[in-house]
DNA sequence: GTCTATAGATTGATAGAC
DNA sequence: GTCTATCAATCTATAGAC
């Protein structure tokens, strides 16, 4: 492996577990084994590291997520059809767990994408964000497209609080600082996608605006 | 007003804007207008200095919080009934956007709440989570009881999805880097509570284990 | 490409005068 | 209680030898 691979895999690992501005370069040249003008050498900056960590780990994953969901749309227009809230739901979900090609370590990798989705630093929020984007724009046209009889409004809501759920889930699922917590309830992938997808479904697919008494 | 409210109030504002480590004890004093030695003389450090800003404006919403949990679960015992879902996601959620006696702007005070559950610093974390735990245990408990037929780890995930998808509420309610993304889809606390009391009964109450097909 | 050495800035914290 | 001045540690980034 040579440095620049070396230098990409223990910045992944280190973002991932305690964040980008917490992971100083001195750090990451120290676990990957290398100097650390090296950084500076290969990427250019610590920022451009983060971009190169993204663009490497992230870009497969929203192409496949973005894959499916033109798939989805495709075939609801050709045959005039709502398209499945459940199939919709899982093609947005089911990619941020693994594309099937996962090499590595998994915990990292899946750890660094939940970070996408609750990370409150603006540097990595930007980055994040520019690379999910078109996922998520074609991803909210179908909810609207599956959810007719609701305003945009209560789509876009029920919407953010799926990306809630999703974030914490991958978060909890992967990150090692929850073990303590899971203890007991240690999930496989498969069955964490399968009670999320159960969970959104019911929660999104509510027509009337309420529930409950008072 | 004195000076240590002074430096509260500005590292509350800070802190919840921009993260914990992002604001230097620097930029805190000179928001306060305060020298910059005194956060030292009045709280000790800037670790302290968090920990007071956290008491202060976590503790009284906790106290509804578990004030309201407990009333609903002594009621439960008492007339031997389930606790209803709607009624306890509702005393759960609703006093975090508010305790009703907010004085000051609320965004600020909203958003450092949020941070509460998608805060991935180990500092910041650390401090948060052990405000929230008594309500946060009696939560879990109250569902279990309020959902019967369903596993100890269904229960447990769909109460980490409430957790996700309710600090997203929060945070995109009111932080201010969300300005954009939100645009027509202004929505009042009220109404956003009534959305997601409703997105979590729907889907935590699902009693079978799944939806959809494949 | 890789190294040492260091610049230049910023951080949290403190000593000591008032 | 409040101030100035400063320490010691940390950070990113770069210059220059090899």
């Amino acid at each position: 492996m040579d440095t620049k691979e070396e230098i990409l895999n223990a910045a992944e690992v280190l973002f991932a577990r305690s964040g980008y501005h917490a992971s100083s370069m001195r750090a990451i040249t120290e676990s990957a084994g290398v100097n650390l003008a090296l950084v500076n050498y290969h990427f250019g900056s610590k920022e451009a590291l983060l971009e190169a960590v993204v663009a490497l780990r992230l870009r497969p994953v929203n192409e496949v997520r973005l894959k499916r969901l033109q798939e989805i749309r495709n075939r609801s227009e050709e045959l005039n059809i709502k398209p499945d809230l459940p199939e919709i739901l899982r093609a947005y979900i089911e990619p941020v767990f693994g594309t099937g090609e996962s090499e590595r370590g998994w915990a990292d990798f899946a750890n660094l994408i939940g970070r996408a989705f609750t990370e409150p630093d603006e540097t990595v929020q930007k980055i994040l964000l520019r690379h999910m984007k078109p996922a998520n724009q074609l991803m909210l046209e179908l909810l609207r497209a599956a959810l007719p009889d609701l305003s945009g409004q209560e789509v876009f809501w029920r919407y953010q609080f799926l990306i809630g759920a999703l974030g914490r889930a991958i978060r909890m699922n992967s990150s090692p600082g929850y073990e303590r917590l899971k203890k007991n309830f240690e999930t496989d992938s498969e069955t964490l996608i399968e009670m999320l997808v159960s969970f959104a479904s019911a929660g999104m697919g509510k027509t009337e605006g309420r529930v409950g008494r008072r």
